[in-house]
DNA sequence: ACGACCCATTGACGCCTGTCGATGTGATGC
DNA sequence: GCATCACATCGACAGGCGTCAATGGGTCGT
């Protein structure tokens, strides 16, 4: 729309080093966005925590005390984000933590703080 | 409301580890809200990507395209995340990343990842 | 075959959040 | 002193998100 001025940058602003671009940032803060909820976060810590690092749902719903649909609304959050895996055995649905879990928050973590690779 | 009776847990769900309490699951949370916006990422990026290590308000607003009461409502947000440090220097305000924001996040996803501590 | 069970989906509701324009507060420069 | 600049705050609005009750779709046991 009508913003056509530059809205004066006039003493500071030297226009320095670009950070991540537009996509990068938006797919970092999606993973990060997954994490963002304190329910979701208390689902991943309790299927990271059990002894066959699996878990269904109605040994989620307990602990975190909200209702079945919830519980699956965020795991589904969660598997979509590649955080989780869902693995459908018979009647039950197993979720367990997904394998390169910490390495997708951790690689979204260095590219927010390091654009540039750190070594640049 | 008549639903008293607990919902019949019955073949399933054997209530195995306990994962995060609940106050250490709304930190953790509250870290990675912070870093859940696409807008703040990038703004995140954008002083990490500075030769100096610091930006004041107006280098940022052009980048990402947004007013500029719109990214000092994202920096006072990553500021009370703990991500990012205000300093006020004569006329403008320079932001810069948090010494110990990396530590943050990573503890933060450890914690989340690793209940235990791993070592239990 | 039928009921019981686990889970996902749908529809709806309230709150939180990202965004903007307008205004206020300090500091700088003439 | 007064205009100007940089930034924060306020009020308002739209959209997204978390939550639930109700329902549907498979699967197991009898």
């Amino acid at each position: 729309m009508p913003t056509a001025l530059p809205l004066a940058a006039d003493a500071c602003c030297g226009t320095a080093a670009p950070g991540l671009d537009a996509d990068a940032a938006r797919d970092a803060a999606r993973t990060f966005k997954a994490l963002g909820d304190p329910t979701r976060v208390r689902l991943l810590s309790l299927i990271a925590a059990q002894e066959t690092g699996e878990a269904c749902v109605c040994d989620l719903t307990g602990p975190v005390g909200l209702s079945q649909p919830t519980v699956s609304h965020h795991m589904s959050t969660l598997a979509e984000a590649g955080l989780v895996t869902r693995e459908q055995r018979g009647r039950w649905a197993y979720f367990r933590v997904a394998p390169g879990a910490h390495d997708l928050v951790a690689g979204a973590l260095a590219a927010t703080l390091a654009p540039a690779g750190g070594a640049r």
